[in-house]
DNA sequence: ACTTTGCATTTTGAATGCAAAAAAGAATAC
DNA sequence: GTATTCTTTTTTGCATTCAAAATGCAAAGT
């Protein structure tokens, strides 16, 4: 039997919380799956103890639902649910600005800028997928200048409980284009280091991703 | 077996989950202690494996620390976590504020106008407990009318993670004073339902609580 | 006296086993 | 043919067991 699979070597709890959520947050499994312990136990090759733990972690995320007696199930991502994390994700990502535009070093400010250019040209080559992953690398190395690691773990959970509906939203090419001149402006005033301005365009920005999604997936 | 104190009725890790969280959050349980499955297990008459699914989903939260073949300890509190924690709440309080101010029900306007009642007789009787209480109270009552579940949970998770520095912190008469009045403030901005004063002020309110905390824990 | 090494004990990580609850299926009544 | 009840099977929750890592201790060496 081939052992690519197999985990390497460190709790298999751990290792599972993380494999089981990139599952999810990938779309490999979509919200409303049941997940079968045994299914999961035989695919991952570990016995029912670790993987319970992992989906208990995940469930406190928020990613899996548990019902006593009844299983696990990918938690779906209602309208709601998203009309209520994005203004919890604009608000960190605002106060992600604020500070750091007064603690990014100089490198990290152009190395943003750097993950900037490239997305630009993404966008300029119509390549969603390019796009979306810089984006994503963008507002995490925006979080990252920071330093705020609690500030980091709220947003990260939030964000990947959000990010599923990206399979929703087949951006419109007007959108995208908003996007992008928003992100210009994320740019500019991180450069300036003005954080309020920072904080205020992300917002607009949460807010605006928002109302896409809203629109795309028929409220 | 005697059953009087086992768990009544659901699922065991999740009451453990909440009771363990209440020993840590009230400081039965101090920052850097040892935690023993072992004990806990004869003391709740459980066998380990709800017991290691609970403590999963307290190292998550950030409230135990659980290190490889080594155990779990309560998580300590240090003025760095304060400092990190405390703006993130400010914003997430900010926001509840802002929404509580549009969908707050007049009747639950009033009611957290009663509980700054009582909270402002306990101030002026001294009473640190009740007052304790009724602040927190308060708080949970406006992320409560700002009716985003999710904003709720992350503004849970933290409260719960910081609310142990009480412990270090003998407000001063002076800082309990200043709290008094900025309370006073918050309720006449959610009368007012004046989201964007009563986000500042809140923000202001917790950013004045931790320089309180600060100055009391040293440096 | 202090350090180091080997062994025993303890404690944790993971697997298996068992009982109860739910789901699925079969048989009967209508 | 449908509905209902009873049985069978599956799945979950928890306890127990097994194995490995870590800790404590004691004896030997410096």
């Amino acid at each position: 039997m081939s052992r690519e699979t197999a985990i390497p070597r460190r709790s298999l709890h751990d290792e599972l919380v993380e494999r089981l959520r990139g599952l999810i947050v990938e779309g490999d499994l979509a919200p409303g799956d049941k997940i079968s312990e045994k299914e999961l136990c035989t695919a991952y090759e570990v016995s029912r103890t670790p993987l319970r733990e992992a989906l208990k972690v995940l469930a406190h995320e928020g990613l899996v639902v548990l019902t006593p007696h009844r299983g696990a199930q990918v938690s779906k991502l209602t309208v709601a649910d998203l009309e209520d994390a994005f203004p919890v994700i604009g608000a960190l990502e605002a106060l992600a600005g604020e500070l750091a535009c007064e603690r990014a070093t100089d490198g990290e400010i152009s190395e943003i800028t750097l993950l900037h250019l490239k997305m630009r040209t993404a966008w300029k080559n119509r390549d969603r997928a390019k796009y979306f992953r810089l984006n994503q690398q963008i507002h995490e190395a925006l979080a990252l200048a920071a330093r705020n690691p609690v500030l980091d773990q709220m947003r990260g959970m939030l964000s990947g409980r959000v990010a599923r509906a990206r399979y929703y939203a087949n951006i419109s090419a007007v959108r995208w284009d908003q996007a992008m001149k928003e992100h210009e402006e994320i740019v500019a005033a991180l450069k300036a280091r003005d954080g309020g301005r920072l904080g205020r365009v992300l917002k607009a920005h949460l807010r605006h991703k928002l109302e896409t999604l809203r629109a795309v997936i028929g409220d």
